[in-house]
DNA sequence: TTGTAGGCGTTATCAA
DNA sequence: TTGATAACGCCTACAA
């Protein structure tokens, strides 16, 4: 059994190289101010020691934990796994480390605030629409502004630096696809929204329903909730009506599944029956049988950007004065669950 | 514009209480230590002042940080987003934080010993095998040993603490199952193996084979990536084969979809044509057409096991002598894209 | 270019 | 039961 060695500190280091901890320092952080001679000496005995540097100590003098904090309200859904790689990498590069939180338990908003204060992280991506940005960006009382962006779905408070898709206009463009193809009769699988407001898929729809003078049919919109078990529902909801859509625009691709699963079921195939386009563009998108036609969320650019546009703000780099806005594009990404009536 | 206060800290609570900094701490860790007076008062002022705990000046001064560190290949893989929700929820139970951090770089080893020896987290949660455990439980020359749980779908060092699920009587059960449906022509798509021994799937595959009197042929089992285009390659190899097996067993479920999808394009259906087993049961797999007959792998209970262990192990509940190793089960799911011949 | 010294906010020890 | 004090390891004036 090795005996587990103390840690080493910027102390050993120092006593190593014969030089004081100050420089030990220098070297580490700004190396061009240390001759390059003693510089040779650290950094041989900076390997030799096996020194790293101590964050906590670090952070305390400092005070910035250079983490940032992500916030998801189901980090479980594999739409936030390739956003959560992005903000990594992103994060990694510029010397980042991630904090990952679900926002499940009692007050979200408390804790929060509490990893913020606390240092632990220093900044926050908002993932989740259902939180309080105006609690969190003012934090309450205490009136510590916290560096964060929101990166949700949903149309974010304008005041809070914000990294979001273009939904509206995306849900219209889907909307006009089914339209083009000649459909006249087209339902909607809708999200639900965490505002007061109805949420910008539905809103788009309805517009694009509006601009190509089509009736919107009460019964062809039904609310869904992200997930499969939803799309399912919406169908049997569906399939109680009169009479079906020919075209659907499910507001996620995972309630696209399970509508077509559950029509399928009734017979009804896609794209013979109905056709039907869904949004994200998750992986298993175009290995479905039929390949599923929908909007391609960037979700990579979308955790890239987020993460750099809230470390430009820690860093002081961006303006914290002005809220920063940043719009991505989705991109329309036709396969074969739709065609032409 | 509201100023922004300095952070409170301790010494400001114990001004507002009229106490000293020490008997702060009391209450904040061990208040049955303090005067239930006392105690009204400073909580009172904790509540007044807004404090939150430094955790910087807290992991310095307890040299621990209250985090764990996850690691994992790609978090991108949706396969992770279930175990990460368990490893947070259990973490957070615990009062522990949870980062993330992705395999990639230059020498993983070497920036996960960072993360550990910095103080930044107090135990690494394995989830790539690709990673040297040796040198990682060791931490090499340092000799300082950290706690550790592998949780990958490779057989791990027996010298490290593990939780993983029985992979290799899983796959026997798989290709039983086939069997039982009356296969006599099963192939595999593996996965590769991160160490030198073959994947305990492939071995398992093997295994049931022979005991059931079959021939494995060559040109059936192909190797595969872990994701669907590899599904989609190992088909179109299979194509070029003189004869189809009739049964499939693929060692992941996302491969199973694009052997599925890419021997549709080829006329081949399943299961008319040929039966298919995945393995994991994601999400999606019963939403497949057909759905997915495939291994469960008890990923939330992963992911709480190994954080569980991984926790006990930190705060030595659980002995660090003799290495834990924790192997859960698999289940057999069947629904309809196997059938019998 | 290098060293000295002080303090970041906590908690553990010891004494009262 | 409470308080004074020192120490955790680092960085940054300031001084040399």
């Amino acid at each position: 059994m090795m005996k587990p060695k103390k840690t080493p500190t910027i102390q050993d280091v120092a006593r190593r190289a014969e030089v004081s901890a100050a420089t030990v320092s220098r070297v580490l952080s700004a190396p061009e101010r240390v001759s390059k001679s003693t510089r040779d000496r650290v950094n041989a005995a900076v390997r030799e020691t096996g020194y790293t540097i101590n964050q906590a100590a670090r952070s305390l003098r400092l005070k910035a934990a250079r983490t940032i904090l992500m916030a998801a309200p189901n980090i479980g859904n594999p739409y936030y796994s390739t956003i959560t790689d992005a903000v990594i990498i992103e994060a990694a590069e510029r010397g980042y480390s991630v904090m990952v939180a679900s926002s499940i338990g009692d007050d979200p908003n408390l804790w929060l605030r509490d990893y913020l204060l606390s240092t632990r992280a220093d900044g926050l991506l908002l993932f989740d629409g259902s939180l309080d940005t105006n609690r969190l960006h003012g934090l309450g009382d205490t009136g510590v502004a916290m560096p964060l962006v929101a990166a949700y779905d949903e149309l974010p408070d304008p005041k809070v630096n914000s990294v979001i898709t273009d939904n509206r206009a995306a849900a219209k463009r889907a909307v006009q696809h089914l339209v083009s193809l000649g459909h006249r009769n087209i339902g909607h699988i809708s999200v639900p929204s965490r505002n007061q407001n109805p949420h910008e898929r539905l809103i788009g729809y309805r517009e694009a329903m509006a601009e190509a003078g089509l009736d919107v049919r009460p019964e062809w919109v039904v609310a869904g909730g992200y997930n499969m078990p939803s799309g399912h529902a919406a169908a049997e909801a569906l399939l109680g009506a009169k009479e079906l859509p020919t075209a659907m625009f499910c507001a996620t691709d995972e309630m696209a599944l399970g509508f077509m699963h559950r029509l399928r079921q009734a017979g009804i195939e896609c794209p013979r029956d109905i056709s039907i386009i869904g949004f994200d563009d998750i992986a298993v998108a175009e290995y479905l049988d039929p390949p599923l036609t929908t909007m391609r969320q960037p979700r990579e650019k979308i955790g890239r950007m987020a993460t750099r546009t809230l470390i430009d703000i820690i860093e002081g780099i961006a303006s914290e004065n002005e809220p920063i806005h940043v719009v991505l594009t989705s991109d329309l990404v036709v396969r074969q669950s739709t065609r032409a009536i």
